[in-house]
DNA sequence: TAGATTGTTAATCGATTAACAATC
DNA sequence: TAGATTGTTAATCGATTAACAATC
């Protein structure tokens, strides 16, 4: 009784919603209409509707929504009322980078574990955790809980590595390596390919480069 | 004259695409028709077909895809046979591990200065970039002539030299920031909102859980 | 009550997939 | 030439927008 499936594209929006609607708590606003809130967001006011009518009817004709409570909603939806420990794999740079940033702790996700392959790094602690080694991982994912692996290894070692974290019962993988996993359908896997991003961002440029050199000749 | 637009959707594609041929190249594969590219890709042959159509006809009939030929030719496509000077704005943990990676350089994205306005950090050097102070912003972006701005700092500083970084005249910014930017048309955004994908994540993660529960009682 | 605004159905628009003639 | 596979048109599917009756 999953009712009916709810599209990607709505779900990536959700967070937005929910950043928004945090900005409008901050400033102290209770109220807000779909319309006011497409204006701010520039989104049509339908979408917004349709959008959070997927999940049930937060609004009240004549009155809009209100923000406190439309906020919660959306983030019982995330699933940040919940506590998701999770580990970090690939001690590097970047994966330092994430375990340095602190606000991802107050949305329910805990950071418990640091792993890597490089032994010069075990011990030494980042926000005070320390780098564990990979043979440890199996049994620190049983008896911590993990759910969440971040995934920032070179992705030469990535696919590897995902397949022990599979193995070992992890339910979601945020991968950061520059290549797609094999995973099973039971486990999530959330992309963040930067070079990709970047990479549009350069096509726009050169884009909009040709687009405006005729005019100029 | 700039023919048809072509769509987000395709765009976002196109990295993707350049990784796997890239792959395939390394594999010393010379030709590939759409249908195996499919295959390899888990997306449809017609879709590939139709994206790179977008761009003209890179295939030959009864023969397919010549790898490399395609490769470089997205890579035109994506602006990557073109030197783009990038400066990183906030020397973070985040600004830092940006400045790193090293993989950024040989698609021609070229790192020429950190900025940051913590006065502790002037001076400090990354990769052998010695990170300035945002007074110096202005003459830099002129100098170097700078296309790319990597936006890594705090929601609170970073609509404030964001408007900086255009009114001196950058094109593109990539945005870190947990907030969306105002810009002109001319100047292109591309916003990397990390928390928002995981959020994603954490939907999925709890959407799972809920599907699943039933079956378990 | 009258005005405002939602929830929801219907219409439109765009993107994906299927099909096949063109052609290497 | 026969077989393979593209480029491209047509059909389908899904997502967005518009419209409006329901209702606070």
């Amino acid at each position: 009784m999953d009712a009916k499936e709810i599209s990607k594209a709505v779900i990536k929006r959700l967070p937005r919603y929910y950043r928004y609607l945090g900005e409008l708590m901050e400033e102290k606003v209770e109220r807000i209409s779909s319309n006011d809130l497409s204006k701010k967001m520039h989104v049509t006011a339908s979408q917004i509707r349709q959008d959070l009518n997927n999940f049930g009817g937060f609004g009240q004709q004549g009155y809009g929504y209100n923000v406190e409570y439309l906020y919660t909603e959306i983030g019982k939806i995330l699933g940040l009322d919940t506590i998701h420990p999770m580990i970090i794999l690939g001690a590097g740079n970047l994966g330092q980078a994430l375990a340095n940033y602190g606000d991802f702790e107050k949305r329910g996700f805990r950071l418990v574990g640091i792993f890597d392959i490089n032994p010069v790094l075990e011990g030494i602690s980042v926000r005070g955790i320390e780098i564990r080694m990979i043979n440890s991982l199996p049994e620190f994912i049983r008896e911590n809980q993990v759910e969440i692996a971040i995934l920032t290894l070179p992705k030469n070692k990535a696919k590897e590595m995902a397949k022990v974290l599979i193995d070992n019962g992890i339910k979601a993988i945020w991968n950061f390596a520059h290549t797609d996993l094999d995973a099973p359908e039971d486990v999530i896997v959330e992309n963040v390919h930067l070079s990709e991003s970047l990479m549009a961002l350069s096509y726009n440029l050169s884009q909009y480069r040709n687009e405006h050199k005729e005019n100029k000749e």
